[in-house]
DNA sequence: TCTCATATATAAGAATCTTATATGTAAGGG
DNA sequence: CCCTTACATATAAGATTCTTATATATGAGA
């Protein structure tokens, strides 16, 4: 797995790309997480459900406690509008990062 | 140029890849990395010095000082044989967390 | 009944960034 | 000669986001 000093700040875009999908609640967006990284992003509970609290304070998306069929109570997720804005330029950002690292790959073999 | 949440971790590549290309100093290195990257990843000093002194520690890089020709004293990092072993892998774990990323957004799309 | 999967929550601590502040030298312009 | 800018390093206080550890509680299956 990716190590931690690494992957900072990628949960925020992760939890939007993965409720672009649709409306999920905290595991099981651990969950895919994981599974569509093929295990290279995992993120524990604990790292997550803070975050999404700031998600939510931010409003970029927003919480409403479900009944599942199993009768269990989880907090559902949903991208709000300004969410769904935010993903563009979110992703915009991490492609200037890629390109400015590899830039700097490019000069120090050049 | 590109927030701090999301460049959070560069550092420590970015400091490495340029120490790749010859000894350096740290006021150099800043103005270096800002460059070669278009202005996209800038440190600040108050960032980069304490993560000099990291590193240092952790022996990927070692210091010594010098008197520059201009008379002023400065603290020249070279990379130790331990730091560019560590380049190689880190730059992986890099390319790893792209690519994580860019499969979540293909199955976002998907 | 015991254990595992589901589901959320919080606390303490580490690491890395921010802005602000401090110190001091050298060079060049007015 | 003084003032400003560039050079060069250093530290402090604070924010953010990760870590591991711990807690709670339900449902399903052995």
């Amino acid at each position: 797995m990716i190590g931690a000093g690494i992957k900072r700040g990628t949960a925020e875009l992760a939890v939007l790309s993965i409720l672009e999908e649709g409306p999920l609640h905290g595991y099981e967006m651990a969950r895919r997480i994981e599974e569509q990284t093929k295990g290279a992003l995992r993120f524990t509970l604990a790292a997550l459900y803070p975050m999404l609290y700031r998600m939510e304070q931010r409003r970029w998306i927003r919480g409403s406690w479900e009944t599942s069929d199993n009768g269990r109570r989880r907090r559902c997720y949903r991208l709000t509008p300004a969410g769904r804005e935010k993903l563009s330029p979110l992703r915009q950002e991490w492609s200037e990062l890629f390109q400015a690292l590899r830039r700097l790959k490019k000069v120090a073999h050049a």
